[in-house]
DNA sequence: ACTGAGTTGAACCCACGAGTACAATCGACA
DNA sequence: TGTCGATTGTACTCGTGGGTTCAACTCAGT
């Protein structure tokens, strides 16, 4: 099993992540088994001897993916806990690292690999998301109805503030970096974020703010 | 030619329209020439007559199905073109009618499409996208500055009122449609209209209206 | 009826890639 | 050192699918 034998470094860790950067580069389809053991540093044979099929070699590298890119982004909004003295610095500080965790190149990947696959492998949006914007959303809503509480934010549903502010964060994303394929500088990042947080502000803090 | 020989229905036609229900349906990859051609009710001789290659079958079909659905929502935003005695009834309007071309089955299946094979095709944005998001954007940011000139938006930047008003409008759809597999209910789709219009307006209405 | 462009079905060639078989090898552990 | 399991390289089978060929056919326009 992989947990014991150790002699020869994780081999099963090496065929995830290969696997994931050649599927991220070519597509499900187009990526062949040898290029993916290639990537690996690993015969073509021990592929499979850790995965049964290509399929379930996909599914298990886009859930390892998923996992590792989720967890980034629950760790930014922990900042969200600290009240904080400056509400407004604190969001833009927090929309500017969840921009750059969202522009990444592993995440863009990720994003790509699930909307091309998501027909031939309806299963692979519960794997990705089961885990992924659903988890997301609830930790964001959990942190801005405590921010409602302490009088920050207007008191209404949160879930839809979560909702709309990831909205104003990424939407405008998907433009300007052509879907993720062309590169966009921190400046603009920094100013996207701060664009964002005005206008949310502006629709969702609390009117009697001392 | 095919604007001359209308003996049989013009088979290029169908076969435009095959091809984008096969490709959507299975992705480039998977789909089989074959298949596209039963799909158009035609052999597979005929497919090659009219294009030289799978390849340039697929930019086409997808130049098709674009320009197709930039029609669609460019006619949408005409409603903002008179003024209105009800700014927020009329934007109400006009994005509930985006929200229903954005989850129409076309449209989720050419972004699918478009995000898939963004990096074996990457003119194919070029094809799709040089006549979409952006022109739609800069459509709609036209209307925001006549709307502002009226003294009804915030004098700032109509570009990006134009972008957050997208953002706010199909950023929550993703989730909730599990990125358009999955079908919306037209009251949840009024209701995130009117919740964008609500989130737009508080942002950027003009502060001193009559 | 004659011509010619376009269409059709079937068969064909060829490349590519998933998955397997096998003999040789390596590394750990007794 | 000897044994065992995992690994490796190679070579193989076999299905699939892009693209082509060709003879028969259909339907204008004359």
């Amino acid at each position: 099993m992989a947990t014991i034998s150790r002699g020869r470094i994780d081999k099963r860790q090496a065929i995830l992540e290969g696997a994931f950067t050649v599927f991220a580069r070519l597509g499900y389809a187009q990526a062949c088994v040898q290029d993916i053991a290639d990537e690996a540093g690993v015969a073509k044979p021990t592929v499979y001897n850790h995965m049964t099929d290509k399929a379930t070699l996909f599914r298990h590298a886009l859930e390892a993916a998923a996992r590792t890119t989720l967890d980034e982004r629950l760790a930014v909004l922990e900042r969200l806990s600290g009240p904080g003295d400056d509400l407004r610095a604190t969001l833009d500080g927090v929309a500017h690292a969840l921009l750059l965790l969202h522009t990444d190149e592993r995440s863009c990947a990720l994003r790509r690999l699930l909307y091309s696959e998501i027909t031939t492998f309806p299963d692979a949006l519960d794997i990705v998301v089961g885990s992924g914007p659903h988890r997301l959303n609830q930790a964001l809503a959990e942190r801005f109805a405590r921010l409602t509480l302490l009088g920050h934010l207007r008191a209404t549903d949160p879930d839809s503030a979560a909702e709309q502010f990831m909205a104003l964060l990424t939407g405008p994303l998907e433009a300007r970096t052509r879907m993720g394929t062309s590169p966009i500088s921190d400046e603009e990042l920094r100013e996207l974020a701060q664009a964002a947080v005005r206008t949310f502000l502006r629709a969702w803090e609390a009117p009697n703010t001392p």
